[in-house]
RNA sequence: GCCUCCUUAGCUCAGUUGGUUAGAGCGUCGGACUGUUAAUCCGCAGGUCCUUGGUUCGAGCCCAAGAGGGGGCGCCA
C-alpha cells in the first residue's frame, strides 16, 4: 500500500480513509504515543495506539531509532500539541533499533559529537533541517539562473592544468606511488600516467566557464571544488561546493548587481519553502545563544537577520574607501587592530573586513577596485593602473562569500599581466584564445555553497552544513 | 602551518592546596503509568579520569612528549 508521506498527513484534515504511514520513532510516551519522523518534515506525527491490544513484547520494541509501518485514520488530536494524529489501527517494527547501543537518544546532542557520527546525525531535527534547506538552495540557484536564461556548465573536475592559481590543489594519478616511472633524467614520467600528462581535482570552474560564457553569453557552474590547504577553520573545507557565473558584455556594476539578485532571490525562496525548518534553527540559536556570553550572541534573530539582509541594498564601496575608514577607526587609532591599517595596498585581514561589516555598516559590504598586487593575473586593470576590477562580497559572521570581478578581456594587457605573475603562458593558450579571437568585456563570480548554507542556517561551522565534511585529516564516510 | 583552550560514565559536565571508596544531570536498563509532547514517578547498573613516561610516601589534579577535539590567525569560497 502507497504510504503517506508524514508532511502530507499533518496538512490533511481528519477522515476516514484508511492511511499508511512508515517512519522512524522519535519518541514514545506512556506506552501509548509514537513520535514518528520521515524526514518529509521538521515535525513528528503522533501515532495513537492502544496498548491493551499490544504484547508487553510488541512495545518493549518501540524504542528511539525503531522503523515502523502503521495504518489508521487521521483523526483530530485531543491532545494540544498537534492539530491531527493517526489512531493505529494495525502497525510492525520494520526495524529494531537497540536502545542501549543507539547513540542518538531524545536528549541534546553537542555538534562536536555529532560530526563524529555523521553517518547518523541525519537522524536529527538539526541536520534533517539543514539538509531540506541545503536542497531548496540548491534548487532555488538553478531556478535563479534558468528564469534569466543562462545555461548550466558541467565544468570538468579533472583538470590537467595547474595553474589556476586559485590555491593548492590533489592530485590526480593511477601511478603506482611504490614504483613511480622515471624519465631519464629522473623526473616523475607522467607520460606514463593515466592521461600521459600531471593532473590535478579543480580549484575553480572559472577559467572553462570563460570559455563558455565568451560563446554561451552566460553560463554557470555548481559543482565540487578542491582545496589541498592544510585549513584549520569553521569557513574551510578541502571539498566543497561552489557556484561560478560568467556573464558576457557585463561589467564589475552589472557583475556585482547579478550577485546581490541571487542571494537576495535565493534567501526569499528558502524562506518561502522552508519557513519551518527555518523556525527551528531560529529557536535552537536562541537557545544556543542563552548559554553563551552576552558579546558572543547574536544580535538578532535568524530570521530577522535574513529579512534584514532582503530589505537593504548591500554597502557598495572601494578599497580604496574602505582603507580610509578603516585607518580612521577607533580600533586602528587604539592600536586594538592584530595589523594596523597604515598605508594603501595592505590586504585586509579578517578583523579588517568584520569591523567593517559588523561594527561599521551593519550590514553586507562589496568592496571593489582592490590593489592588483593582492589580487589574481586575470582581474581587468582599472584606468589609475594601479587596481583591479574585483568585488569581493562580505557577509555578517561569515566573511567573504562572493570573490569575483571583470575579467581582463585585453590580449596584450592580459599576457603582460601573465607573464609579470609567472603564469605559464604556453600552457593557457586556451585561455587566451578568448582574448585572440572576438574577445569582449565579460565578469563573473565564485559564491561558496557551505557558506551561504552558513549563513541561512545560522550555524557557525561549514563541517555542519555539508553531510559528509572532508578536511586535512578526516575523510571519514 | 602558527597561537590558544579542552579531553573524567553512552552524552553534557562538576571534582577543593596533591590525600583514603571519583560525583551530578540527561540517557540506557528494570518497574509504574489510558491523553503524553525531549512525558512523569520509583529503582539499579555504569569509570583504562585520552595515551605514554616522569616528579612524589601518595597523581583525575604537578611536569614532559604524543593523540584527538574546539576556538583564533593565515590561505580562500
Amino acid at each position: 500500500m502507497r504510504r503517506t508521506k508524514v508532511a502530507e498527513l499533518l496538512r490533511m484534515d481528519p477522515n476516514d480513509q484508511e492511511l499508511v504511514v512508515m517512519g522512524w520513532v522519535r519518541a514514545f510516551r506512556n506506552n501509548r504515543f509514537i513520535a514518528l519522523n520521515d524526514g518529509s518534515s521538521i515535525s513528528n506525527i503522533q501515532l495513537v495506539i492502544d496498548p491493551e491490544l499490544t504484547s508487553e513484547e510488541q512495545l518493549r520494541r518501540v524504542t528511539v531509532g525503531a522503523s515502523v509501518r502503521a495504518s489508521g485514520r487521521l483523526v483530530a488530536s485531543s491532545g494540544s500539541g498537534q492539530r491531527v494524529e493517526l489512531e493505529v489501527a494495525g502497525w510492525e517494527i520494520l526495524g529494531d533499533c537497540d536502545a542501549s547501543a543507539y547513540p542518538l537518544q531524545p536528549k541534546k546532542h553537542s555538534l562536536e559529537f555529532l560530526r563524529q557520527i555523521a553517518h547518523l546525525r541525519f537522524r536529527t531535527n538539526t541536520f534533517s533541517a539543514i539538509s531540506r534547506i541545503r536542497h531548496s538552495l540548491a534548487f532555488a540557484i538553478h531556478a535563479f539562473f534558468h528564469q534569466r536564461g543562462f545555461y548550466y556548465l558541467n565544468a570538468p573536475i579533472i583538470t590537467g592544468s595547474d595553474a589556476e592559481g586559485a590555491g593548492e590543489m590533489f592530485q590526480v594519478t593511477t601511478l603506482d606511488l611504490d614504483r613511480v616511472p622515471r624519465t631519464e633524467n629522473g623526473n616523475v614520467n607522467y607520460e606514463k600516467d593515466f592521461f600521459g600528462r600531471r593532473t590535478h581535482l579543480t580549484v575553480s570552474g572559472q577559467l572553462e566557464a570563460e570559455l563558455a560564457a565568451t560563446a554561451l553569453g552566460q553560463v554557470y557552474t555548481f559543482g565540487p571544488t578542491f582545496r589541498a590547504e592544510n585549513s584549520n577553520t569553521p569557513r574551510h573545507l578541502a571539498e566543497f561546493w561552489m557556484i561560478e557565473p560568467e556573464v558576457a558584455f557585463a561589467d564589475l556594476n552589472d557583475n556585482m548587481d547579478l550577485a546581490e539578485d541571487l542571494l537576495k532571490s535565493i534567501i526569499r525562496t528558502v524562506m518561502e519553502q522552508c519557513q519551518e525548518d527555518l523556525d527551528f534553527l531560529g529557536r535552537r540559536e536562541a537557545e544556543e545563544d542563552k548559554q553563551k556570553p552576552m558579546a558572543e550572541r547574536s544580535e538578532f534573530p535568524l530570521e530577522e537577520r535574513l529579512r534584514f539582509c532582503l530589505e537593504h541594498p548591500f554597502e557598495r564601496l572601494s578599497y580604496s574607501e574602505a582603507i580610509d575608514i578603516l585607518r580612521n577607526s577607533s580600533p586602528n587609532k587604539k592600536g586594538k587592530f592584530q595589523y594596523p591599517v597604515d598605508r594603501w595596498g595592505v590586504d585586509l585581514q579578517s578583523e579588517h573586513e568584520r569591523y567593517l561589516v559588523e561594527k561599521h555598516f551593519r550590514k553586507p559590504v562589496i568592496l571593489t577596485d582592490y590593489p592588483k598586487e593582492i589580487k589574481a593575473f586575470y582581474m581587468r586593470q582599472n584606468e589609475d593602473g594601479r587596481t583591479v576590477a574585483a568585488m569581493d562580497i562580505l557577509f555578517p559572521g561569515i566573511g567573504e562569500i562572493v570573490g569575483g570581478s571583470q575579467r581582463e578581456e585585453r590580449y596584450d594587457v592580459l599576457l603582460q599581466r601573465m607573464q609579470e605573475m609567472h603564469i605559464p603562458v604556453d600552457e593557457m593558450y586556451w585561455y587566451l584564445d578568448t582574448r585572440r579571437f572576438g574577445t569582449c568585456p565579460h565578469a563573473g563570480f565564485g559564491l561558496g555553497f557551505e557558506r551561504l548554507a552558513l549563513f541561512i542556517t545560522g550555524m557557525t561551522n561549514v563541517r555542519d552544513v555539508i553531510p559528509f565534511p572532508r578536511f586535512p585529516g578526516n575523510a571519514e564516510f
